[in-house]
DNA sequence: AGTGGTTGTGCACAGGTGTGCATCGGTTGC
DNA sequence: GCAACCGATGCACACCTGTGCACAACCACT
């Protein structure tokens, strides 16, 4: 029992003020690195503050500064490895930044309506959305406040906001050479969720380019993104007019495919079926599918997007931007290589 | 273009104030539910907010109230599914209890002592840390600023902290037990990530429950838990002196060593080995593994986690407590049924 | 020595909110 | 009719920091 309630909370800056018989002023400006305190004065206060070991408290910095440092992310869910590693990334690099992200997770449509003043009660800085389907209200509050707002993997091309997304239709195009060139000349899509940009775009691009080469005939069907939703798609796929190759809008529907097809229709990949996936996530390269896919490079997606919102935080009349990561086709077992 | 600068932010209640004919103080009151205000005024005021679009400064308010609303969350990397899955649910339980979390991403041990001042000058509410190996400053920061610090899934019996986590000990035991009434006599260990409360609890519940049974030998390999790490402790285990029955410490371990038994060694599973895992995420239940495994119920983990957290900071004084959820054996394929 | 300039430091205000205390108008009880 | 009371509301302060402006001390130069 040192004392009783001295140190009651925290240590303020005034307490290091009078340890180093000096004004509150002078500590603000010692630690801001202000040119105008002389080495001696700053050492004094420095030796002071980590004496008591004192942390500026950064609400009431934040009060002054119009500026929080926080930035908010919200997101549909964490089931998806595709968005944890996401996640992973964007929030390592606002680190780097010195920006920390107020995290909402955000699974059902009714719920933003709870979040977005929640959100921009705490003064965000600024506010990053990787989520599938699109509510306007987030939107119109960043505009009606000011805040710079980031789409991540996603985009709504009215809004007026900036995003950055993998270059999908590139992508489907990429999809739709590599499996033209294999060989096949059939065509299955299972498309993801229907309404996001992610899905729109890969469907435009492969059938952009399958079509530039006279194949418009494309047996489509709806997996919803996930494992369990596409068990049902995979048999509708499967039960009649097979097609010789399918393009799956991300590897968790392409690994359902691959089982059903083997273990239910005998099938062998990719000698009587040819499978693709997107996003190249950690289950793609598991022994068990060594599915080919497209890679979204995740690392540049991220940088990109916390560059952008750094940039917009500094200067906030910058108009928006749409960045887009180039894909990469990688090339695994369950499709054939392309014939020479 | 309406008004120039008018909203040039956001709108403050004193705006809210006049709109409604009426003091600061009155607003305040009116919208945190003060009885002293009749329903008339409540609702005149409630009218104006609605009109203004007013939300309160929850940055200002903080200042005011010595409460953030803030948790602090620390958790190791998100590749991991399990800890994906953990923070996704420990999200949204905190949302509904009206708390926000700040997340931070610490892979590794030298990044936490720059998080740890970071987490403190936001004065949040309370810290949570899901993340393995444990450093002491964050629990000599927590109680030098009497924040609550609650550990998920470890615990430091040193830190005078709370910890929720699994029941680990008595998770190892189901497991031997489970082992051996499916006929295995020679058993193997490929541990986690030596260092951590959970790897060491696991092994002990093992050993204890084998000891019972006179048996004392186990061949002992550690994964780190993850699959790349994995691949060099499998080699090492199924090279000489294979066991009945291998207990991975994760899911992702015991995939591996699945595939490398199969692909490397040809061997059936489970009839030339037994192999059962931990966390019971989603990879186990592929079509592809069908692991048998531990279930950790996440759910009721991130239940209990807010629930002390939400305690703790209502009554700062109050004990540490140690919460246990209790596993529960899934009984896939890579395990015999036990012999009647 | 007086003046202008430079350097270091402090005063006091602002940022938006919650709340103790005082005030004020009106009603009740004698 | 006056005191006591009560219900409704406003004033002003506190939370902690950053910073514009002013001021003091000191130096150099005419």
């Amino acid at each position: 029992m040192t004392k009783k309630k001295p140190p009651l909370n925290r240590v303020r800056s005034y307490e290091v003020a009078s340890l180093a018989n000096i004004s509150r002023s002078t500590v603000s400006r010692a630690l801001s690195g202000d040119p105008r305190i002389p080495a001696a004065t700053r050492e004094r206060v420095l030796k002071a503050a980590a004496q008591l070991g004192y942390t500026p408290n950064l609400i009431a910095r934040s009060l002054k500064n119009q500026k929080t440092g926080i930035v908010g992310l919200v997101i549909s869910e964490l089931e998806n490895p595709f968005y944890a590693l996401l996640l992973d990334v964007i929030n390592r690099r606002l680190e780097d930044n010195g920006l920390a992200s107020l995290l909402f997770v955000c699974p059902d449509i009714e719920r933003f309506d709870d979040i977005v003043p929640r959100l921009m009660s705490y003064q965000v800085d600024a506010v990053i959305v990787a989520t599938g389907p699109l509510s306007s209200t987030i939107a119109d509050s960043c505009r009606a406040a000011a805040k710079p707002l980031v789409y991540v993997n996603r985009y709504g091309q009215h809004s007026g906001a900036s995003a950055v997304t993998g270059d999908n239709v590139h992508g489907g195009e990429i999809v739709a050479a590599h499996l033209i060139a294999s060989g096949a000349r059939t065509f299955g899509l299972m498309a993801g969720l229907e309404g996001t940009s992610t899905n729109r775009d890969r469907e435009i691009g492969l059938r952009g380019a399958l079509a530039d080469r006279g194949i418009v005939d494309v047996r489509r069907v709806t997996g919803h993104y996930s494992y369990e939703g596409a068990v049902a798609a995979a048999h509708h796929l499967l039960s009649q007019a097979r097609p010789d190759a399918v393009f799956c809008a991300n590897d968790a529907m392409a690994c359902c495919l691959m089982d059903i097809a083997r273990a239910e229709y005998g099938l062998r990949i990719p000698q009587d079926l040819s499978i693709i996936g997107y996003d190249n996530t950690p289950i793609a390269a598991l022994p068990a599918y060594e599915l080919s896919t497209v890679d979204q490079d995740i690392e540049k997606m991220a940088a990109t997007t916390v560059d952008t919102v750094v940039s917009l935080i500094d200067e906030v009349d910058a108009p928006a931007q749409h960045h887009l990561i180039q894909p990469r086709l990688v090339v695994r077992k369950t499709t054939r290589p392309p014939a020479t």
